[in-house]
DNA sequence: CCGGATTAATTGTGATCACGTTTTGGCGGC
DNA sequence: GCCGCCAAAACGTGATCACAATTAATCCGG
């Protein structure tokens, strides 16, 4: 019933780290699952039943909610109830224009970094992307979205850009539950033509305006693939 | 001490709607207060304290911080104590290209409405930048910066894009606290050239692109002020 | 077998409390 | 006069409770 996942503990930074919130825990690993379409769009969630599955008092999914709310992946019904955000024709217009204004602008900064730190960027990128052909290959969406999204914001995070990141998370945050509906719908087989090679290309290049627009047109190609899988029904 | 704007209860939609949350009146009337300056960067805030201001309880303040938070109004500092953003160089152009990446484009979208829809605004516009430049004479940057937003604001909230209109009003609420203090370091007297009657002229005329450039130059001589007023103290 | 009313369960919200941490204010020693 | 220490005040956070409202379930009459 769950489907989100469990933190990462292998990662122990600890040391002289304070432990994180447990608010802060339960607001990453949903948002984790929503970026990558665990969660379906309307799927009602509630205080009670969000502490219940993670093993925690209300207050802390109380928190998560209110700051996912606020990013835009979740909506407050009229009556106040919490569901995953829905899509509309228009707001699927909005998402795509504000991506390709944002996002191919943010990866071009990663390409003014140096040599070394473009390289590493760009292996990791590479192995992330062999993990992503091989979900398409076997047919599985959910690791797909899985991946896409890890490659997309791996190469987001590298220029050191928080303001961005932080508008473009919202935009996936927004994007991502209904993604996964239409992969699902479409299948992965329409998905392997991606430009994520192009990417890796212009970035190793150093290339800014290649790399702005090989990522503007992986956007562009997997926008069109949703409004392809989008049908006005509900 | 307090200086945050009470409610305006006169406008009565009363009727059949619900009575609002209160945590979302404390949000709406700290947003507005960071939006339009009233606090200066680095500005603590408390849960209490915040809580003692409304004359409520520490729930709804806590809701309404977590809110502004995840929108990056306030920040939550390494010891968990939330304050009013500051501002940083890097920070500061990052701010700028993002406003230049998505107002311009939001605004075009008013230039689109239909010719009595564009009057009407036009009309708002002028009634609020009246009171603008009275501000600017009278040296009232508190009043200007109120002013500047709401005007912005009408503009920006007049095509119905909810999405565009959220990342925007993000980057207001980090721009807001730090505009003030330029603003104050400089006088109005420096600002009394901005490009509001062209805006309005360009809405007017139903040019997109003349309304795009507008507000882009409007945002970049905004955004040079200050530049200008910016000093690396504090 | 179906539809509507009544009851029960669930939900968001605000309030309050306890706990551990952090910040602050003041006092004493150098 | 200044710096470090110590106590006190203030803080964020999580937990729990009560209440009003909404949603779901149940039951009954047809």
């Amino acid at each position: 019933m769950t489907a989100l996942a469990a933190p990462d503990k292998t990662s122990q930074d600890n040391g002289l780290t304070r432990p994180a919130a447990v608010h802060e825990e339960v607001y990453q690993r949903l948002r984790r699952a929503i970026i990558s379409g665990q969660l379906e769009p309307g799927r009602a969630l509630s205080v009670r039943g969000l502490a219940a599955e993670f093993g925690v008092s209300a207050m802390p999914a109380r928190e998560a909610i209110r700051q996912l709310a606020a990013q835009g992946a979740l909506e407050i019904t009229p009556t106040r109830r919490v569901a995953v955000a829905r899509m509309s024709q228009e707001k699927l217009e909005e998402l795509c224009d504000a991506r390709l204004a944002l996002e191919p602008s943010l990866a071009a900064r990663a390409a003014k970094a140096s040599a070394e730190a473009r390289e590493a960027l760009a292996e990791a990128l590479t192995t992330i992307d062999e993990a992503l052909d091989q979900a398409i290959k076997r047919g599985d969406s959910a690791d797909y979205a899985k991946y896409n999204s890890e490659f997309h914001f791996a190469l987001y995070e590298a220029p050191e850009a928080p303001v961005y990141l932080g508008l473009v998370e919202s935009l996936w945050l927004q994007t991502g539950p209904f993604m996964r509906v239409v992969i699902g719908r479409l299948g992965t087989s329409s998905l392997d033509d991606d430009k994520h090679k192009e990417i890796v290309a212009a970035l190793r290049a150093g290339d800014p305006e290649k790399l702005e627009t090989a990522v503007r047109e992986d956007i562009m190609q997997g926008m069109s693939n949703i409004v392809r899988g989008y049908s006005p029904e509900e």
